[in-house]
DNA sequence: TTATAATAATACCAAAAGGTATTATGTCAA
DNA sequence: TTGACATAATACCTTTTGGTATTATTATAA
């Protein structure tokens, strides 16, 4: 009832993205980890609901959070967003085989790759 | 305010992406063309919150209806979807430089190719 | 040690989401 | 033309979301 078949964890993730404030706030964390209140500077909503959002991003885990002192520091962590990648992926053949090959093609070489580093 | 230097639109498909049950009716979709009553068959939630759910993903250009008759069909539309891998495709430099370059090369050879053709 | 700055934790509110139930409408088939 | 069926349109309810305001904590610096 609640997708069956998809990956466990990519529902946190799709919630998550579904805000354009906290898109936002992903792009910014890509550019430099930051505190709550550097991330609040960059919006006009206040420092708790800014926490919210980024309570919600670190419940689907696309960041992290690590205290540093009496500072918290909020970390992007882009396997998440890989997640998110790979299951829109699925729909590539839908808009264009030959890149969909090519990706194909890239991902065996992936997977050979990190075989033969095991 | 509102995801300032986003694509426009991209914010309707991620909206119409964060409900499991969309995302599933995406899938079905992705097989065949279908009507409402042959999508509710496959949930288990009324004809009434099918129809919903529907509405969102034609908001979000993530399908299109198109009436036959007294039916109507749905019918799924990728390009909305390529435009939300785009926006994840920023986030590939994060977790896998090789593969980022690779599709940049891809990317420009599908531009020149493009352009032959015009 | 104590004032202050950064963050957490509640409590609360309005609006949107997700759902059901019910009623209306339109179209096909006999 | 009329009955049945597929869909549309409301109305209504509950839960979640996005936000503010206010009140604790907690750690650093003087």
């Amino acid at each position: 009832m609640s997708g069956a078949s998809e990956p466990q964890g990519i529902q946190g993730a799709f919630r998550a993205l579904s805000d354009p404030t906290r898109r936002g706030i992903l792009m910014f964390l890509s550019e430099q980890d930051m505190t709550i209140g550097e991330v609040s500077e960059r919006f006009e909503i206040t420092r708790a609901a800014v926490k919210k959002h980024l309570t919600i991003l670190e419940q689907g885990k696309l960041i992290s959070v690590h205290a540093r002192g009496r500072e918290r520091i909020n970390h992007l962590e882009p396997r998440a967003l890989k997640s998110v990648s790979d299951w829109l992926r699925y729909f590539d053949q839908y808009w264009d085989n030959r890149l969909a090959k090519l990706q194909d093609v890239i991902e065996r070489q992936e997977q050979n790759k990190s075989k033969s580093t095991k």
